[in-house]
DNA sequence: GAACAAAGCAAGCAGTCACTTGCTTACATC
DNA sequence: GATGTAAGCAAGTGACTGCTTGCTTTGTTC
């Protein structure tokens, strides 16, 4: 990892524990271990080294798509917000601190937006699917479903560290529960598998 | 409104748009209309201001409880829910700023904790009473589903101005959609009543 | 009108911030 | 061995931070 690398990295790390405005020259440049001037020789700016911190911890992240063809709802929903759930956990301390800085630096934002936007389609998408091959017989707005289910997982991960007493159970059967609830609320009905899984888990 | 009072809404008000390390005393101050000097003979420190304009707004927010007997959970539950959102939405600022800096400043997220805790037993305790009085008949965690909700209003709530794109309808229509979605998947038939209704806005 | 408290005002303190300058060291290339 | 480049180091810039001090003004109470 060259200097430049260990500086992004440094920057993204000390940026989602104390924010824009904590984040210091001299503490990235130290926990990079690196001279704070060669920071300003390879950045120019703090301004320039955050956005571009920020911008590249965005760009690594490629999310899990769901199957073009719906085959068994309940295990591919599942999975895919195991998924997204944990990239969201992964990064929760930076997102927060993006959510609350983004009124003064909307540049930030954008990042943030980028990967969130074609997940949210993604997801309102396969809810589309069900529905057209008749797998969800319930009558019901996609794109509302998506965000509900969504904003769930979201508030979820970025609230867990904070108000822990609110989620008494995991993370997996958390987001168990939420799939069930959503699938039951499009009206798909659980497969004789799953139903199997659920009776013997029980017993 | 004496000195005191313009202060402490002073320091809620630049907290909510500039965080703790950007709300400075000069500007709190200058704000509230009074001498920065005055601040401190008032309340001693920055930190002993900003705590207690955090926890006096905190305390204001009263929240709208739901009926111990539920008669018509749609209509009770949704304006439950534009209730809750509206409070949310209009401290929508001041929540980004202080889930970014609850790691730093733990005591901030005390005041966010306290309001939030009652209305999620609230909520799960009404859709327990749904299921207990044969209302909701689906096989379902109510801590689960107040969850689902709750998180999905509060990702709205703060989410919104953040990133617009993903909420194409308004407020109030995202909170039905969220609400009937949320019934079906406990097993809520919808009344005679609001399906009259809903047949009649769709004609 | 004397006495008191609460406010304003001007100035300053020590510390931190982003950023700059001038100079030295280390290493690779030719 | 000369040259160029990338890094380190020490020091300092002006602006801003939370907070203090000393003094004056204002309004109220008796």
């Amino acid at each position: 990892m060259d200097i430049r690398d260990k500086l992004l990295a440094a920057a993204a790390n000390v940026y989602a524990e104390v924010g824009y405005r904590g984040a210091t020259t001299r503490r990235i440049a130290q926990v990079a271990g690196v001279n704070e001037v060669t920071l300003f020789r390879h950045f120019g700016s703090k301004d320039a080294l955050v956005l571009e911190a920020l911008r590249s911890a965005a760009d690594r992240e490629a999310d899990t798509r769901l199957p073009l063809e719906p085959a068994r709802p309940e295990q591919e929903l599942l999975s895919w917000a195991k998924a997204r759930s944990a990239k969201l956990h992964a990064s929760s301390s930076l997102l927060r601190k993006a959510m609350g800085e983004i009124e003064e630096h909307p540049e930030i934002a954008e990042c943030a937006r980028r990967g969130r936007q074609s997940s949210m389609q993604d997801l309102s998408g396969y809810l589309e699917r069900l529905r057209a091959r008749g797998l969800a017989t319930a009558d019901f707005d996609p794109t509302s479903a998506a965000t509900l289910l969504m904003g769930a997982i979201f508030a979820e991960a970025i609230g867990r560290d904070v108000v822990p007493e609110r989620y008494r159970r995991g993370v997996d059967a958390t987001l168990t529960q939420y799939v069930r609830l959503l699938l039951r609320a499009i009206g798909v009905k659980q497969t004789r598998r799953a139903a199997r899984t659920r009776r013997h888990r029980a017993a």
